[in-house]
DNA sequence: AGAACGTACGCACAAATGTGCACATGCCGG
DNA sequence: CCGGCATGTGCACATTTGTGCGTACGTTCT
């Protein structure tokens, strides 16, 4: 058998024609060779993956705000949607956030979500095409007692069928009335195991929640709180929450009562995932988001051009 | 002024021709354009960073164990360098790393780095070419105990003089014979400052440490532990550290004396940068490798094929 | 309004690229 | 040892792609 193509020569080849932008007629001289071998060499690479064609489609995306945004929070990527009077913000949102998902996430990996409209929108933009092969985690137990719209059961399920992949459930309640209810079900072998998957997920995608608004108000409500832990609450000056944990606006976390309740994974077990995304619309989830962002769980951030400047302007130095 | 050109039907040309591969007189039937118009849309897209073309060099490289560690232990990246006998490890080990570095650190970004021979060989592998304009700091303070050759002072230097950017010093030593004597010099402001910075860089290029061997042992012995400290410490059962930053065969911490003596960036900070690399070579560096990989910190391990097999084997389920 | 400019378009031609074919080379199995 | 068989090469030709030039159109400035 002749030696197999040369791979130390492609490489040489696709760098001066890619890179360089010679021609083949160059190249071939250069490294020599007959031209349509250079062409044929270039084909090879191509399909051996020595030359990879990305491209990325900047439509309705507002790409100054996204690099300051990434410079300014230290993040690994940035969507940010150009929403033009009469947009649904969300829309565009999930729009983007869906796109960044399909670009991110690889065959064979596993995914993890949480819940919130923000999440939902995102669902809803995956086209149903299937053939992915991944696997999609829930990352914090479900939600009855908020708008059973944005149940994340539905969200796990919906994801995992749109894009062709497994999923796994979590049979729990999010929020328990007591540390003690939560440590029950917690030592469940069948819940440990998949909060230990959802620990190990190589992507999660997680909805941003804001003091206040949607579903940051229903979670406290959820919890029952005595008048002293609910003082003791809000005293920290709760900013917003991921996945049902709560910062406040420095971004540090919240412990306590309202975080002992809680079943999912930790701000910490998020730190640990190594791309984890943040999907928030609207200007109004600019204290959240910016809690959010300082706490550093977050790599990147799926939001609207109004979110995007407030966040700027809140965090001007 | 005319309408710039529409991004939009940029991206739909860039996509039939570099995804479906038709060609621009098909292109142009379907856009209802001139075949030239389709020449030079393709000419912006790809000079406006709509179409990316990046190639990837698999010399020397073992795509499959890298495709193996990278599902195993749920990591972004993964080099492994494939060595043949006479190869010095360490010498591949580090070329890969410079390339992975060059790879993934980007204009205006800011890159931590600890210290160690995998470090100094990344370094050294780094082409002295310039005009990256990033910034370089410590991650950790220096070691005058350990082998001046490694020292990460000279490290951060050299780094920033090749990739031809700025760096930040770290006026202090890593490791302090007290807590007491490391809180007093963390309370220097420019001290704070420094490692302030280093916790927000984007990306952070760690050697890892393996219990007894190389610069792990040393460190054990410039932080002077009484007896019954060092009896606790051994009691943890280090298998390794990054940053001189400890963890045992499960990637569980080990605070208390040896921790709390090390001025430098904490294990959590390093969870929170958004990209982490490991750099390690040599088999014997299996234990503290597969320690440090499961402490989820790292994002990417660069290391050599004798060290991925041996952290496969380790690890088998 | 009209000049001056910048951008985009199509045509036609030149240059670059892809590919069918014939042939060389190393390996295997009878 | 010799005929497949698989892989790689160069040649010649067909196709595809890039580009200089003249033109058209909209914006801005005078």
């Amino acid at each position: 058998m002749p030696p197999p193509r040369d791979q130390q020569l492609l490489v040489k080849a696709a760098r001066l024609y890619y890179e360089e932008g010679r021609s083949q007629n160059e190249i071939a001289t250069a490294l020599q060779v007959s031209r349509s071998s250079v062409s044929r060499m270039l084909t090879a690479a191509r399909e051996r993956g020595i030359v990879r064609i990305q491209i990325n489609d900047p439509t309705g995306r507002d790409m100054d705000l996204e690099s300051e945004l990434t410079a300014r929070f230290g993040l690994r990527d940035c969507r940010v949607a150009e929403i033009h009077s009469g947009d649904r913000p969300l829309s565009r949102v999930g729009d983007l956030g869906a796109r960044w998902l399909l670009d991110n996430l690889h065959p064979g990996q596993q995914v993890g979500v949480s819940w919130g409209h923000g999440l939902q929108a995102v669902v809803q933009h995956i086209p149903d095409e299937g053939g992915l092969d991944v696997e999609v985690l829930p990352l914090v137990g479900g939600l009855s007692a908020v708008d059973s719209a944005i149940s994340g059961e539905e969200l796990v399920r919906d994801l995992a069928g749109r894009v062709g992949g497994r999923f796994q459930r979590l049979h729990a309640p999010a929020l328990l009335t007591s540390k003690a209810g939560r440590d029950v079900l917690l030592a469940e072998p069948s819940i440990q195991r998949t909060l230990d998957a959802a620990r190990r997920v190589q992507v999660a995608l997680v909805g941003i929640g804001s003091a206040g608004h949607g579903s940051s108000a229903s979670l406290v409500k959820a919890m029952s709180l005595s008048e002293s832990e609910r003082e003791r609450f809000d005293a920290a000056h709760p900013a917003g929450d991921v996945c049902a944990r709560f910062f406040d606006a420095e971004g540090k976390a919240i412990l306590g009562p309202t975080d002992d309740r809680v079943l999912g994974v930790s701000l910490a077990d998020l730190a640990a995932i190594p791309l984890v995304a943040g999907v928030a619309a609207g200007p109004e989830k600019a204290g959240g988001a910016l809690g959010a962002l300082r706490t550093r769980v977050l790599d990147v951030l799926v939001c609207d051009s109004s979110l995007a400047r407030a966040l700027l302007a809140r965090d001007a130095r």
